[in-house]
DNA sequence: GCTGGCACTCGAATGCGCCGAGTGCCAGGC
DNA sequence: GCCTGGCACTCGGCGCATTCGAGTGCCAGC
């Protein structure tokens, strides 16, 4: 176990590491710290420290910088959330008020977000999965043809074209909508699939087709939004990242593109407090060199969806978990009003 | 004006620019092409051209670049656009025609554009403005609150909340849903505001509020949303952008971010044709080191919004021309058949 | 167990010289 | 009149040696 003043000298290097992005020494560490004890002694912690692979030399005769194993511990140990202060938090808000719909609140979240952090913002739409329906439309485009129209209680609407195996009338269709609303308004999307399970029985038998296909698709809609959408903002802020970076940031842009990746890493923890992930922790080799600070945000205390933001191994993390932490909740906020 | 060989010169140089990004000397000009003249020759050629403002030299002896203007040229006289081969052609309908909505052909679209041409692809969501109302529907959510979804013909969606003045009837909505549609399905946007101008004089007064709130909530979406969106893709390509590039490209993904500078620029020219437009050419300062290559698209004929590749302006014109005016094409087609 | 001292290491910065691609100009030839 | 070969000149890039200094590890002493 690591003894209390070698605990304060990690702090105290990931603090300087972050704040001036070079290797951080022993005399410079006693300088900007008073740790009470002289630079030879500091040197001894580091050499344990490092031993202990929770700090590295770039090369011999350089400081030393945290590794992912470092940062983790500070993360955990050392560190606590920075919170905002009072007039961010009326920012925040003011910011976040302004929002007209869904796509609008998501997009301020964003660059508020990236603003805040000064670091690339992510942020997934609201999850069909855990919210409910609050209506579902057909419309009669053609006699054959529907238009399938799903509201959600975040205000999320996707729609879908059916093409009927019959011609269905305009009647029938209003009695489909009739029923079918009133099995599934209000109800949760993963409870949907066997309240229709028995609809068309009621039907007329040469409109059950058309009743069935029109089902499944919504079915199919339900379950494809899950392959949610997110999005990105702030990369900008990439070039930020370091001397080196022409190398280090290309992966990244790569991976930001590919959403799938970002909702894979997203959606890993079920958690939806806090989670941080550091440098290799991150699967996505393009990633490696990121730490991805997420945490859950909903209506209502119940998590439907996370953000948050991507950025060096070499970031302040009480700061950037103290931004996501307050977005996250006033976006919550801002979902449960409207 | 410039003799024939002068002009066969400026390509050759452009086109070996463009190859290996690296200034073009007169020795390996004669090299590479066949110009049937000696180096010195050329190098009178290159001082002519240096002297008219087409090419440049980044410093004394040193090999000569295309300048704004030599691109400008290159662009207007010197080369054609390079048509896709078949096997091409056939990849981008195939990739295209798997979209399922709206989204889905953006998304798609974007990540071809992006593809083909290794850079920045820009792709505008169909304009509301020259589209038709497919149908406009409304929801009762609570008494004195209506949801309103407008569905056009290019398949996008939109929904506003209404706060009505007064509890509003079902009967009465189900009335003004009628009325209205019967009125503005199949008609242009531009056109709507006439068309329901009158519609609350056949309510009852006390109806009338509302009516009168639901529809200016609508024209307020059709104006709203000419404020179009955009999706952006291939950012990665960025990181291809020269030798100098921290300082290039921050700027570029500054302006990218910046939608609306880009929906500016893409809606500068009313002309529908190919637009291309070069470095300084470009208003947004951020982007004077890039070119613009765009080209309206949309389903029968008529654009309704652009697409394009945004690139260092040392990149390949004609092949670029090509790809972007290939994928307009087939998008447009897509949308029509949609 | 902390401290000051000391020798050592090694990357970064600096300076220097060479090389070669590329230029401009000029005199001569078709 | 235009093209060509020749020639002197320029200047950035590269390789190399040198210096400089921050930082280290270790050790003897308090």
């Amino acid at each position: 176990m690591l003894s209390e003043r070698r605990l304060q000298v990690l702090r105290a290097i990931v603090q300087d590491y972050v704040g001036t992005e070079e290797p951080v020494g022993s005399k410079a560490l006693t300088e900007r710290h008073n740790l009470g004890v002289s630079p030879a002694t500091v040197r001894n912690d580091m050499a344990a420290l490092e031993d202990e692979g929770y700090i590295a030399q770039p090369h011999t005769s350089a400081g030393r910088i945290p590794t992912d194993k470092g940062y983790r511990l500070f993360v955990d140990k050392l560190a606590g959330v920075k919170p905002m202060t009072a007039p961010e938090r009326r920012a925040i808000q003011n910011f976040l008020d302004g929002a007209v719909d869904l796509d609008d609140v998501v997009a301020r979240t964003v660059r508020l977000l990236a603003q805040l952090t000064r670091q690339v913002a992510v942020v997934q739409y609201p999850s069909l999965t855990r919210s409910t329906v609050r209506h579902v439309e057909l419309l009669s485009l053609a006699p054959a043809r529907v238009m399938l129209v799903l509201i959600t209680d975040t205000g999320r609407v996707e729609q879908r074209m059916v093409d009927c195996p019959a011609p269905f009338g305009e009647t029938s269709l209003a009695d489909l909508r009739a029923r079918l609303n009133s099995r599934v308004a209000g109800r949760r999307f993963t409870d949907v699939p066997q309240l229709v399970e028995d609809l068309p029985d009621g039907f007329d038998p040469e409109d059950r087709g058309t009743v069935a296909t029109v089902l499944s698709t919504l079915l199919e809609t339900l379950v494809e939004e899950n392959e949610e959408r997110l999005m990105i903002g702030g990369t900008a802020n990439l070039t930020r990242f370091g001397h080196d970076f022409p190398l280090t940031i290309r992966p990244v842009l790569e991976a930001l593109e590919e959403q799938v990746v970002l909702l894979k890493l997203l959606g890993e923890t079920q958690d939806p407090g806090m989670t941080v992930r550091i440098g290799h922790e991150n699967a996505h080799e393009g990633l490696n060199s990121t730490s991805i600070v997420s945490v859950g945000y909903g209506s209502g205390g119940e998590a439907v969806a996370k953000l948050g933001v991507v950025g060096p191994t070499r970031m302040d993390y009480p700061g950037t978990m103290g931004a996501v932490r307050a977005v996250a909740r006033y976006v919550g906020q801002i979902l449960a009003e409207s």
